[in-house]
DNA sequence: TGACATACATACCAACTGGTATGTATCTTT
DNA sequence: AAAGATACATACCAGTTGGTATGTATGTCA
């Protein structure tokens, strides 16, 4: 009754490798080094190293971003600007130095295997397009309650968030400087409060 | 006297190849059967793969990312958002999907690169912040001829344009989609309208 | 309790990759 | 024109990497 068990600390252990390294980085045999499992383990539950960067991507990945951006649009009574600021709120919390030094997991993989995988670009795309989505319809539903001015565009509102906050992380990234998140993270914010009616 | 055009067309194709692979994904005897140049020309030129990381970010990069920023804080007269709305304009037009599924060339390399070569992240870091920076000084200026608004802070809306245009080209490139990207550029001349006195 | 599936462990390998050692044609300088 | 520097070309190699073939201990079910 090892095996979920066991597939989940490889599976751990190849997502942290993979935001290190990069997929092309990823060194299978460092990372069962480190834990002690042997290479029979690893292609027992992964048939190749395209089955392990699709399990990150689905298993790992995509989870930790949808929650938030599910409950946003999933929850009628939610002050759609009011979650999103208090969302940023809490990323610019837990951001750290050597957090923020790693980067966004989703970004990092998005600019390395895009162009090289289109497995992996339509399992991303997806994650992307659905965080979009959860906030378009939490804003359109905002405007609807009159809680967000009426004359934004949910899509590109929507939009320009996304990229708000992935091109914080990456600014602050290569500046290795949580600091950079949060001031970021606060214009945001303060343009948030710009779509209020 | 072949010398200075050898080393360029070796330099442009490397920088085409970590484009589309990344640097981990640079095969070097791939780019030189492309050219018809062999090996012993690439390490004539080029003492390592470091050396040719280093080349490509100072000498393809660097100078492709700040001529326009340079430009934007040396000379007096501009109007600093109208310059910024009529580059964001031109970085539309430019934008096909082709050239977009490949990513921004700095933000591919930040992305990749930063957690793993110190060296590679402090000229990155460089780039950035100098694209940041006079950003910030044609802001200020522009507060100081009356062009925008006093309240906005100069480095904090810096940055938060850096981020904007990065971000937009990550969503843009996974989606493999131009028209994203002309959806957030947009967005961005319309925050940029909203910095005005 | 025997047969089969599960969950790994071990040993091995072919292909690739960055890098080097050496050779050589051409150009430059004295 | 002799000597050295420049600008490559060719051949070769050691280490790494993803992947496989095979072995085996343990659990499960008839």
């Amino acid at each position: 009754m090892q095996e979920l068990d066991t597939r989940q600390r490889i599976l751990n252990h190849l997502f942290l490798d993979i935001r290190r390294n990069g997929f092309q980085g990823l060194r299978a045999d460092k990372v069962l080094a480190d834990l002690d499992v042997t290479k029979g383990a690893l292609y027992y539950y992964f048939p190749n190293k395209q089955a392990i960067g699709m399990a990150v991507i689905d298993e790992v990945i995509r989870p930790a971003y949808l929650t938030f951006f599910t409950q946003l649009s999933a929850n009628d009574d939610l002050n759609p600007l009011d979650a999103l600021q208090d969302h940023l709120r809490n990323l610019s919390d837990k951001a750290t130095d050597e957090e923020i030094a790693l980067g966004c997991p989703l970004n990092n993989l998005v600019q390395e295997m895009s162009p090289l995988n289109e497995e992996f670009r339509l399992s991303m795309k997806s994650i992307a397009d659905t965080m979009v989505q959860h906030m378009a319809v939490a804003i359109r539903r905002g405007q609807e309650q009159g809680s967000v001015r009426s004359d934004a565009n949910p899509e590109a509102t929507a939009q320009f968030l996304w990229a708000g906050i992935e091109g914080a992380y990456s600014l602050a990234k290569v500046r290795k400087d949580a600091q950079t998140f949060r001031t970021n993270a606060s214009v945001l914010i303060q343009y948030l409060d710009g779509l209020r009616p």
